[in-house]
DNA sequence: AAAAAATACCTTGACAGGCGAGGTATAGTA
DNA sequence: TACTATACCTCGCCTGTCAAGGTATTTTTT
């Protein structure tokens, strides 16, 4: 057992495992304000509901990191409110029911603005955070 | 004057100048979790005050990008109880008072594991939002 | 057949970072 | 004298994250 407050939860790290054996982590508040965009850009594969995409999210990121169920689907509740995906229900495959999500038209014009973005953000921390060379 | 709720302020962008007058913005909350690695990485130039930080990075970032006042301010505080800078007063130069901050041992391992944690960071979102080729 | 595990969804409450709005003090300029 | 620029700081709100708790269904194990 051991004891862990919030903060310190905060502070751990998404364990990154990468090829070659090397571990990397990207901690969570690096990650905040891109889990919208990635759950897009989950959608444009086609329609899939939360367990899928979250499992599809943590291969895709090559190994341990994931959404916290709590924050997916606070997500998928932000973005359906924003119009930017629906939701129905469907009730094939083992255990129990799923919600299909399906990105709009609305949302793949947002995914469209945060893939710039994001192509901006990378520019702007490059310049920001790495070791000058001029 | 134009009515603006908090949560469209956070909506609200950063925006960004380009080389040919192109411009491109980047919200608030991308940027969140790199605020502290920002200011330790201008540190590494010398030793600097708040002011003139924050022009470094508005300066660095191409144009419109700052960070807020109190956004400054509540980071010198967190990465001073943290170990990451030290603070001493300088009374030259014109205007007020000027609280000079220079970073530690401690902030400087603290800054190379965070550029580790960006460039694995833009391998891990490159992955998650960009259009898949393969 | 009962227990366990896996699948799948959801809510509550607390926390930390960002920052608008407000403040203070100093020095130079109009 | 008033104004502006420099420079620092605090309060309180908002939002995203997520631990901890829950529910329901199906498959696998005992």
């Amino acid at each position: 057992m051991i004891l862990c407050n919030h903060k310190i939860l905060r502070q751990m790290k998404y364990i990154i495992h990468l090829k070659g054996g090397l571990a990397m982590s990207i901690s969570a508040d690096i990650l905040r304000g891109h889990t919208d965009t990635i759950i897009l850009a989950r959608l444009m594969d086609g329609d899939s509901y939360g367990y899928e995409i979250n499992k599809n999210i943590s291969q895709r990121a090559g190994g341990a990191y994931g959404f916290k169920e709590a924050t997916l689907y606070t997500a998928f509740k932000r973005l359906e409110q924003n119009g930017m995906i629906a939701s129905y229900w469907g009730d094939d495959g083992p255990g129990a029911r799923r919600r299909y999500y399906a990105i709009t038209e609305a949302g793949m014009r947002q995914l469209a603005a945060d893939r710039q973005e994001w192509a901006e953000t990378k520019k702007v921390l490059d310049a920001l955070i790495l070791k000058g060379e001029d």
